[in-house]
DNA sequence: ACCTGAACACCGTTCAAGT
DNA sequence: ACCTGAACACCGTTCAAGT
């Protein structure tokens, strides 16, 4: 009966982890709840353990990043590299943005959440090697899984001009491991 | 006047937190400090920070680390790729052993540690680095700074078999991007 | 159906009291 | 000097009681 208290709940649940972890990464639970105007049993049943949460604050954001790799291969099919450094930069930017959060994410996939976001991600990756492969731009064979997890520092990367030049810098180094001769 | 006590403390507190970060990379520090039998303000008397006491379990092991690079230079004499190449499987070999930690070491870096472990590993990758470019190996200007933060994977890989696989092809394609031709 | 909030066991940390 | 352990505020999690 009480459907859209419970929506209206769940809403507020994340918009309030949201903007919590932006601020730091490790809240506790209870004060997220504390702060949405709603009791702890109510956070558990709407989100069962602390990477639920953190998945689904994320979970958008991340189809973003996947839904940017099909249409920068589409904007650059002539460029595959290029299509490939410009998603790496945004991974970049939003890793960095994201600074910190790469520890819970990384336990989140411990559970059988693949397919909502890991599962996607390495997707996005395939359809970027696939299509520098085809090219002749990358060497065959390289794993996007193996891709997913070197990519990693990505998010242990600060904000800051410093850091930008310094993930530039590995982008090139990435692309270059792929097998981009143009790679600078 | 009861110096040796406080020396046996310190030498248990470090053997079983050893022990128990191996188990488990979470464990409380109330409960480290009752497994050693001693009361927790014991404990934080002698590492002030969980960091602190991290990073004394891992020193020892990671001075290893840092000193096994010159010794595969000098036994590699006229292969530095072959020296690096075995020098990253010594990490990797560590940190899918270490598996969990890097969070926490990686905490610990934010603080005024980096002359104990940071500076050293940069050093030790700095000369692979330097051997390598000077046999005209290696393309000349990669930052070990940048090197270390992109190894990172090797800390998130789990043990086992698939994982040693992974870790392998990985440390081809990060020579590959130091431009190591010879890299399969 | 969903929410509340008291309650539980435990956490990190401190500090008066001991030796 | 160093150690102990009770104490504090807080954590994640549960669950009877409410509506």
């Amino acid at each position: 009966m009480t459907r859209s208290d419970a929506a209206r709940n769940r809403e507020r649940l994340l918009a309030v982890a949201r903007d919590a972890y932006a601020a730091s990464p490790d809240v506790s639970l209870n004060a997220i709840a504390k702060a949405a105007g709603v009791g702890p049993g109510t956070l558990y049943r709407h989100f069962p353990t602390r990477e639920a949460l953190v998945l689904a604050v994320y979970e958008e954001q991340i189809a973003q990043l996947v839904a940017l790799a099909p249409a920068l291969l589409e904007e650059h099919a002539d460029a595959p590299v290029e299509a490939a450094r410009r998603w790496l930069e945004a991974l970049g930017r939003y890793g960095r943005l994201k600074h910190g959060i790469a520890e819970v994410l990384h336990a989140a996939m411990t559970e059988a959440i693949f397919r909502s976001t890991y599962f996607p991600m390495v997707d996005a990756l395939r359809q970027l090697l696939q299509a520098g492969e085809r090219a002749g731009a990358f060497r065959p064979g390289t794993d996007p899984d193996d891709l997913l997890l070197l990519l990693g520092f990505l998010w242990r990367m600060k904000p800051g001009e410093a850091s930008e030049a310094q993930a530039t810098r590995l982008i090139g180094f990435v692309l270059r491991g792929l097998g981009a001769t143009e790679a600078a």
